[in-house]
DNA sequence: ACTCCTTGTGTGATGTTATTACGTTGCGAT
DNA sequence: ATCGCAACGTAATAACATCACACAAGGAGT
């Protein structure tokens, strides 16, 4: 018992341009399903971070946004993260500051998430036994509970040589 | 098995100035015991957490140090919380970009906070159950552990009349 | 078609959190 | 005594985030 789970993924190598344009149509159907409207702006938001893989800070969007051309104001990739995040497809990994696609955008659960802190490259996992380990401590203790992450840091399998 | 436990505590009413002093006195000890200095500042901020037994950020910290006449730079705010957090005396809340005093400054275990959302109270529990199974995780994955925090938010027992 | 309403955008200013750089002080060890 | 190191003092600035307000696009009800 007790465990984690669920394919750890994610620091393995893996068809990454197959995986960006999976997460993008999973996005817009989850989106269409919702009516939630992923406007141009947002997808692209979206897809930088699927494309990068790792966690990008508001700033580091905004001037990958800025090089393409587009609008170059705070607020503006701020509030596409805020509706990606609302949506479930973006994580923010508060340790850095900064934000991630989510790799498995179904699950309700609190996600895990392995972050290097060499390359900011981000695993996303789940693991189980905290939800209910956690829901019970709440109970005992009255919290209502609405909401976890887990956030570990070290070094990712790319990044333990150089160290 | 799986399981949360180790007093919650926290959220309960507790004698405050004793369990304050009781934070201090054992702060003390543990530096002593490996050599690191607890200077007059790095105390007072210690005990500025302890006695406000929520999460406070480094300016509040700083006005309140301001208030009793001390300097006024964040610099040595966060100075003094490098070294505080360094010897497992204090956390940081990422979620709130925020510190609390450690309530139980002896395990080595990662720590698991309930946040209250409303008046930024933390509770600190630990999860065995968690540090197994991230163990696990990381061990299948390749990725060298260093740290890990659990942040939840929710209500605490005071605030939820309130909501 | 027109108005109303809601949702998303554009823009500037500002607020909050954290770090850098550099100089000084205090104190123990040689 | 002087060297070296850890802590402290100070100013400037960087990095992250929000606010306030105006405008535009599109759907719903008339």
């Amino acid at each position: 018992m007790g465990s984690a789970m669920a394919t750890p993924l994610a620091f393995e190598p893996h068809n990454h341009a197959e995986c960006v344009a999976d997460a993008l149509i999973t996005a817009e159907r989850r989106c269409r399903e919702t009516g939630a409207r992923l406007t141009p702006q947002r997808r692209r938001v979206l897809e930088i971070l699927l494309e990068s893989h790792r966690a990008l800070g508001a700033y580091e969007l905004l001037s990958r946004l800025a090089d393409e051309g587009r609008a170059v104001q705070p607020t503006i990739v701020y509030r596409a993260l805020d509706f990606l995040v609302a949506q479930g497809l973006v994580h923010k990994i508060a340790r850095l500051s900064a934000f991630v696609a989510c790799t498995r955008p179904k699950s309700g659960h609190g996600p895990a998430f392995l972050v290097c802190r060499a390359c900011r490259g981000v695993a996303e996992a789940e693991l189980d036994a905290v939800q209910g380990a956690l829901d019970m401590l709440a109970k005992e203790s009255g919290f209502a509970l609405e909401l976890m992450v887990l956030e570990a840091e070290g070094l990712c399998p790319g990044c333990r040589p150089a160290a």
